[in-house]
DNA sequence: TTTCTAAATTGGTTGGACCATTGTGCCAAT
DNA sequence: ATTGGCACAATGGTCCAACCAATTTAGAAA
């Protein structure tokens, strides 16, 4: 089960060199998602450190989120592990007042008109093609509902990340957006949120298609201000509804 | 120097108890990034449970960035706590060839770029000042060694994120300056790398202490962009290398 | 006052023990 | 033969008591 390629560790700061021969095992041992580790145990043992010191680290990747440990069970792995990993954890204060979003979306704002126009310099015909079919069906959703639809409106966006040839795009707007709709039902109470947006989102499609860099950054820009204003107007609204419940406090 | 905040945990996943504990600790005290922890001894004894367990918690803590532990001397607030954090690690599968350097570039161009323009729009005076001392220090350590002093550039950068008010910056940014950093001792053999962008932190900073968002973001595309340039110039020196050596292969 | 050195402080590591939860397999009852 | 329950083994979680290694501090010496 064990094979020879946990050799013990040498060099300094042990829980780190530990993690390290952990990615060789893994990656040798071709092990993915949903298998289980060695035991903490075996793992002392075969890299001649402390168990304290395994814990140290599998500790570690569990706050990664590379690992779930299961008293009484084991240690399994829970993302695909990988050499030269890069390791970003983000922390936000308190994710749902209006400074924590409006943050977001100054990252947003970076990112996203980055990305549009690197799209727009790097798109091939088929990825125009698969781009238009996203805008068609959010622009069919919007119709229908009257309103935007948070899934077809990521779909169309994910497409712009994807074809700007620069995965760090996806994955780290990703997790803006993540954050930003874990708390938006109507965030702030505004609804219809993003209704503003919708117009930039051809506007944005035709200048990529047009492969005209400066022109997709531009209506990149124009869209998240829309959403900007939107939260904006929603932390006005909480305001004034602070203001008129003042009463009860 | 304890005061009687900290009181013994009591219910499940202890050191998730520990952390709560020691978020109230540092927001009762009022503890600011710099400060100093208590002791791991201390917070075992006045939590009542043992020292692995607050290592194990710390460790986790230190993970996110938000401690920093230096043997000998202590553990220190990396960053501020608050209560209801919302933490997000996000981990990016990377490599040090020529595209995963780039990679990073065009975020940091879309990122720099934002946090400047805020950086301009929202610094106090005595911000400018702060900003200024960086980068007269950097300039110092420029000439002295005739080379750009990663240190010190690094400094003065942070500086720049931290004025912008919004923390996300200098946490994504760091992550793409480390993935940056891991390769390059002389990053693809370029030698005295970085020196073209030297001129453009003081006009960067010129831009800010003006105020002037617009000239700011410009300022830090131009510095991207020579950063951009010189690894252009070391993919081309490597091929060179590659083909020259490609009898040896 | 400055500089060097020894001791105290603090995080890092170890080994061993025990607890709490989970998984496994045997055995009995049906 | 199937099912249900129970005892036991395996595994992560916690604790303790040391000792190691880096740093800081205080005091001695110049």
């Amino acid at each position: 089960m064990i094979s020879q390629i946990l050799s013990p560790v040498h060099t300094s700061s042990r829980d780190d060199a530990v993690l390290q021969a952990l990615v060789g095992f893994v990656t040798d041992e071709g092990l993915v998602p949903g298998d289980r580790l060695p035991t903490e145990r075996v793992l002392a043992e075969r890299l001649k450190v402390s168990r304290t010191t395994v814990r140290e680290a599998l500790t570690r990747w569990q706050e990664l989120g590379l690992v779930e440990r299961r008293q009484g069970s084991g240690t399994y792995l829970k993302a695909a592990v990988t050499r030269n990993m890069l390791h970003m954890p983000l922390t936000l204060a308190s994710g749902n007042d209006f400074n924590s979003l409006m943050h977001t979306l100054e990252i947003r704002r970076g990112l996203e008109a980055e990305a549009a126009a690197l799209s727009a310099a790097r798109v091939s015909d088929a990825d125009i093609a698969m781009i238009e079919q996203k805008l068609i069906r959010m622009e069919e959703a919007f119709h229908e509902r009257h309103g935007m639809s948070a899934d077809e409106d990521w779909d169309f966006h994910l497409a712009v990340f994807r074809t700007s040839g620069n995965p760090l795009f996806e994955q780290i707007i990703a997790a803006m957006y993540e954050m930003f709709h874990r708390f938006w039902e109507h965030p702030l109470g505004v609804r219809d949120f993003g209704h503003a947006s919708f117009p930039y989102h051809r506007t944005l499609f035709n200048a990529i298609a047009a492969r005209d860099p400066i022109a997709a950054r531009a209506e990149a820009l124009k869209l998240i201000a829309t959403v900007e204003d939107d939260l904006k107007r929603g932390a006005a609204n909480l305001k004034k509804q602070t203001q008129k419940n003042r009463v009860h406090i």
